[in-house]
DNA sequence: CTGGGTGCAAAATCTTTGCAGATCC
DNA sequence: GGATCTGCAAAGATTTTGCACCCAG
């Protein structure tokens, strides 16, 4: 290895390019919710050589600075349920794994967004995120550093 | 007492298949919410000649009988939001769009997951489904059928 | 100068699809 | 017997990565 790669995860100091900034620039000048391909898009007039790679690259960048965030939903398959009653879900941030939660869905929470504006509310999901009692357990009392994975594959 | 299903999508005369079945069969009886890479490994050795592409199409096939669901968060990256702020999303079911919700979280629901079992709650997410006020409009009094995809690309 | 950033292309994932042959009803 | 379904493989779609060169500091 050639040095302290992995210590990108915490802020690590940056150099500044033009791509950079304007990716950040676009993302915070559009309503809707754009797709790395978008973006690539967008900013080929600008930059004709622009690569995707380099917009992944920065989006992980910015992501990891705090300054954009991901959407995780309306996107592909991945994980799947046989719970097909409505349910509300608790995804560890320390080992991935997904669980049900016993918790009867409040449907006046369907009310919250403002239907004077003309929104018209079906349903609603909820994600909570945190610690499972498996990983709390086994973190007790120490500092959480390590990042177990434990995605199903 | 069934409810009504929902007729909206032409529903295909179905055969039964032994792999489908065993699809169903394993979905239901594990508390993870596997992927279909996880299932096709697990049914190898029931079905040596098994194939994705198989496991697949009868994932689409049970999705569309209402007799499992999909997940789609903690997926891969797809939208992004350059909104940082806790916020709520709503995701309009006609033409896919997402947008911002200007409603204050909520932070209270934190206390929805059973602590004592062992969660710890760090925060949340919502998603609101339903039509946004422009497809809302346009629907105004007529039945909607059509599917007017408009995702960013 | 130096090491992060970029473009390019290949690779890695994940999901879909065309086709020939097997299977269920 | 005929419409479905399956396995296989190729094609798509999306995201990641290795590498040589470039450029900001």
């Amino acid at each position: 290895m050639k040095g302290p790669r992995k210590l990108q995860e915490m802020q690590m100091p940056r150099r500044r390019s033009r791509q950079r900034e304007r990716i950040l620039e676009l993302l915070r000048s559009t309503e809707a919710h754009p797709t790395a391909n978008w973006l690539h898009g967008r900013l080929r007039k600008e930059f004709p050589n622009l690569s995707l790679g380099t917009v992944y690259r920065n989006i992980g960048i910015l992501i990891q600075q705090g300054l954009i965030s991901r959407i995780a939903f309306g996107s592909t398959f991945d994980h799947l349920d046989a719970n097909v009653n409505p349910h509300y879900h608790f995804i560890c941030e320390r080992c991935d794994s997904i669980m049900d939660l016993d918790v009867p869905p409040d449907q006046s929470l369907n009310a919250l967004p403002d239907t004077s504006l003309g929104f018209k509310v079906s349903r609603h999901e909820i994600e909570f995120y945190g610690l499972c009692p498996k990983c709390a357990k086994r973190l007790d009392g120490s500092a959480f550093l390590s990042h177990n994975r434990n995605r199903s594959e």
